[in-house]
DNA sequence: CCTTGACCCGAAAACGATTTCGGAGTATAA
DNA sequence: TTATACTCCGAAATCGTTTTCGGGTCAAGG
């Protein structure tokens, strides 16, 4: 059934070697035989071997990717969707595939690395949701295995990555609060020590900081990125007295429950309260009151880390090794909370 | 760099056959070479070179998907995040892992399958969103290769699959509008040729003829599954005199357009207009009004269809070839719409 | 006529593992 | 002592390609 390269020598009388050059653009074989070869491969509908290929090329003409969440549901994170997407599109342009796996951080997710890397699955990894000490950065580097990631990390290490200044967004988004008149701002954090969760925090603290407010840490609350998660905290933030006017949360996500849990103590988000995000995922858009919210280029954020990484395994250096890029504050409606 | 199992060897002095023999469970090595191999091999850090493997076992230990959208950006279809999550982690429990390819309909759709299987990229595949008459299908079935669908087909092909009663489903929904007291029902319909569009449609009219009520054709619009396309419909149906005062979209996303284009218009869906839906993605439960919605357990069925294509591929025959599940319907608020 | 070079082609060695098969060594039975 | 069986181990083939390197043919040049 399989047609190989043999079937091709054999219908064309010539040797696989010869086969194999005309098929791939050698000068030591004539023109005429190149022709007659192509011919055969079309009517036999030969493709080579992928597998047998990438034995002797020891490449895989495949990039991989670990999705590192802990709820085997993927949704709560809608923007893996287009990064995936992203990613396959431009690794597709290059005749690359994307492998996906699965691994929760923690202590088997080392191994599932060197099974990629030592194993040689593929021949470069897309690393995403930095953490500030990052083991997956740290071993990769290590190993001198090529790979970019979305997102930086705490740990004085030199790689290539794309990000986008959490801080610089979030900063903005404060400002914006502050701007309409709120003091008593709140903010859902993510789980510590992911870096984009840091990051965010940052920036919250330096525009409250700037505008002499104080931060209470009792207007600081903790979720998990879920929705439920900022229904919780919401509520621990609305039973503060006096409670906060308007919040920040760390995600979308968080930010809907955070609407969610305002709605369910009677309160009328984009009037007694304010709420914003981060992100902009699809559903921020169709939400009741939209969701305002600070947006990233998460397609083409996809398209940027696989270009970067392809280019370096064809071994040209990197003309811009580290990338942030400045995300843009999108006012809708959960905003327009009144300055109490 | 890299250690092969040929380091292995030398380091242990044995010859490569035996190592690979200790670390293979093969009965003629004894305990004691076995066990001080598997040292070394721990030691080094060694893992088997998968490339290399898979041209001697002919296996990939991978399962493939091609997406088949349109668009660059795939939000458009939330659920296909939480299907790639239950195949994925369904394939990480036995050690394979989730090729991921992205190839438009059309033409270049053949080439790329035909690159998949006679290149042996993969095991087996897994097909999604199936077409009335899938090439797809037909092709891997005249190939011999191993896959299963999401969805059936129309062309009285026999393959194992695993589809969502989208006929029940719908009826369901519609029946209950009527139930409600609509007369006047619209239907926003899938793209022509999407075998689950026909099956939603299909239940529409089933119940809609069951009721004796009329399908006018004004009361049919199509969209592309996008929300704006939804918003288009909407519009088109609302243009009708009289108007329908109930619509049922053949997916969440147009719904929610639908929703939006109601909005546009001053009317109050829940309580001016009725709307359901049909996936229940996320977005769903928190639009507002929230959607009501039919669901499918779309994390399970990707388990479901990697398990399933998992065992074909280890050579046992399913005792299940064919599973139909049926979806539920999913009462929220935008359907509380006025008897008319 | 011999040499040189250009032009094609094929034998064979990789790539890194698995798997077959035979052989050496030792213990047991005749 | 010899035949037999059993335990381990290693040489070599294999998977399907690519790539190196040498050789054969033929025309042109000396």
């Amino acid at each position: 059934m399989a047609v190989g390269i043999k079937d091709l020598a054999r219908e064309a009388g010539l040797s696989v070697a010869t086969v194999s050059k005309a098929l791939n653009e050698y000068a030591d074989v004539s023109e005429e035989t190149r022709q007659r070869v192509r011919e055969i491969a079309r009517l036999l509908n030969y493709q080579p071997n992928v597998t047998a290929r990438g034995l002797q090329s020891r490449r895989t003409n495949m990039v991989g990717l670990v999705i590192p969440t802990m709820e085997p549901h993927l949704s709560d994170d809608p923007y893996f969707l287009d990064l995936l997407a992203g990613i396959a599109d431009e690794a597709a342009e290059h005749e690359f595939a994307l492998l996906l796996t699965r691994c929760a951080p923690g202590p088997k997710e080392r191994t599932c690395y060197q099974k990629i890397v030592r194993g040689r699955r593929v021949d470069g990894l897309i690393v995403v949701r930095t953490r500030s000490q990052d083991q997956r950065v740290a071993y990769l580097l290590e190993e001198g295995f090529p790979f970019v990631t979305f997102g930086r990390t705490d740990q004085g290490l030199d790689f290539p990555f794309v990000d986008v200044d959490g801080t610089q967004g979030v900063y903005d988004a404060t400002r914006y609060l502050i701007g309409l008149g709120h003091r008593r701002i709140g903010f859902i954090a993510a789980p510590e020590g992911l870096m984009f969760g840091f990051h965010r925090q940052e920036g919250f603290r330096k525009a409250m900081e700037e505008a002499g407010l104080a931060m209470e840490p009792g207007l600081l609350a903790r979720g998990d990125l879920t929705l439920q998660s900022g229904d919780v905290a919401m509520g621990q933030l609305l039973d503060r007295d006096p409670p906060p006017t308007a919040v920040v949360a760390c995600n979308d996500l968080m930010a809907l429950g955070a609407m969610r849990a305002a709605r369910k103590r009677g309160l009328w988000v984009g009037r007694d309260l304010a709420v914003v995000g981060f992100d902009d995922t699809h559903v921020a858009a169709h939400s009741r009151p939209s969701l305002t919210t600070v947006s990233q280029p998460i397609y083409d954020i996809g398209i940027l880390l696989c270009r970067m990484l392809l280019q370096t395994l064809q071994g040209k250096p990197l003309e811009v090794r580290q990338i942030l890029l400045r995300p843009a504050l999108v006012i809708r409606e959960s905003s327009g909370g009144t300055i109490s």
